[in-house]
DNA sequence: GCGTAAAAATTGACAGTGTAAAGTTGCCAT
DNA sequence: ATGGCAACTTTACACTGTCAATTTTTACGC
């Protein structure tokens, strides 16, 4: 016996009180965490933030573990359109593609590190979680297009995209926080990222004899 | 006016009441790390674990972000132990050298995931922060060792290093969190590990023309 | 319309946590 | 012995997550 069958199919479960609590509360964490980094997210803050008190997102989310992961759904979006824009900032070529997605990627975590972190700190093993979400435009399907040009005839995609993913994953975390050895990096360009990039150019060669 | 230079050389700090509570406090750390993952870390519980008040801690670290620094050292040594066992168990080759640190790295996220978590959870980039310490015997030494043989001539060592380690270490977070897709990885061969590190391969190589 | 039930949010309470201030204890040099 | 100091304890407080009880709002059947 479903009780709100009538819901308009473009329903916003804009509801009772508030009006869409849920997404006010995951705007808030966002902003929280720009403003101040991972440690400072909080569900009193970010309730307070949103106007209400501080057990309601007790209604919305499974504890605070349960607001970051929509948190870390909706940063992915944000991440994504900045993936999207980073592929095609360097040009046309499949090359300056890849290129631009991974100076991209960099370029994300330097900026919104807190972001990023809260995405892929995200364990997809635990059980009772439910997986971030991500459709056709997500930055995953926007690194598998970038990869498609070199995955060789009779290769599985996933294992350049994989490769990709691992290297400029591992450089970014590495990277912004300096465990390359620079001082306080506060641009792409402070570190060995063409150095480490090189590597993409044996993407999908045949390994040396 | 040094009031205690008549210390002895090897003084371990072994002074009134505890005896050493700085190591221990370190270790109970690592306990709980192990036991109970990152989030049961606590200033209280490591206090508790080493037998002294709750506020005991605050004399021999600046807070928990202090105590973790600590931590951090200190499992980078365990890790880097690990890593040296794992340089030698898979052959002799330059090759199986590369290949079996790079599956050690895997295997310690799996197995002590709040302590990689740690170690590379610091920010090397905080002003007022003491870097991990690591000596000739550490896991960037036995690294960049490991990969002098694929240095070319001309070539900084660093290049090399930098590009394996960001590979690696971008495949061991995303891998022990799920994020590659795998259901719960209990083992390293559950990955695509085999896959991505074929790109090894190519490392110390002339780019494709 | 209206009453009832469920959802949404509030309030109050409690156990843990980090932190700061003040107090206590034991060791050492003078 | 005694003054000083470092290690530790005690006490207190603000903040956090979480739970139970309560109130307010909304939706639906009648």
């Amino acid at each position: 016996m479903p009780h709100n069958s009538h819901m308009t199919v473009k329903s916003l479960k804009k509801s009772h009180h508030h009006g869409d609590l849920r997404n006010a509360l995951i705007n808030a964490g966002i902003e929280i965490l720009e403003e101040d980094g991972l440690d400072a997210l909080t569900l009193r803050k970010c309730a307070a933030r949103a106007g209400v008190s501080h057990a309601a997102p007790a209604h919305h989310f499974d504890g605070l573990p349960g607001l970051k992961g929509a948190i870390a759904s909706e940063a992915f979006g944000i991440f994504s359109r900045h993936m999207l824009e980073a592929a095609r900032s360097e040009g046309d070529s499949a090359n300056a593609r890849l290129r631009g997605i991974c100076r991209g990627y960099v370029q994300f975590g330097l900026s919104h590190r807190a972001l990023l972190d809260t995405i892929f700190g995200i364990d997809m093993t635990e059980l009772e979680r439910e997986p971030i979400e991500h459709d056709d435009s997500s930055a995953y399907q926007i690194l598998r297009d970038a990869c498609a040009p070199f995955v060789p005839a009779g290769t599985q995609p996933e294992v350049v995209e994989f490769q990709v993913w691992s290297l400029i994953h591992g450089y970014t975390m590495l990277f912004v926080r300096g465990h390359f050895g620079c001082t306080a990096p506060s641009d792409v360009a402070d570190g060995p990222f063409d150095q480490v990039m090189a590597l993409l150019d044996r993407i999908g060669t045949a390994p040396k004899p």
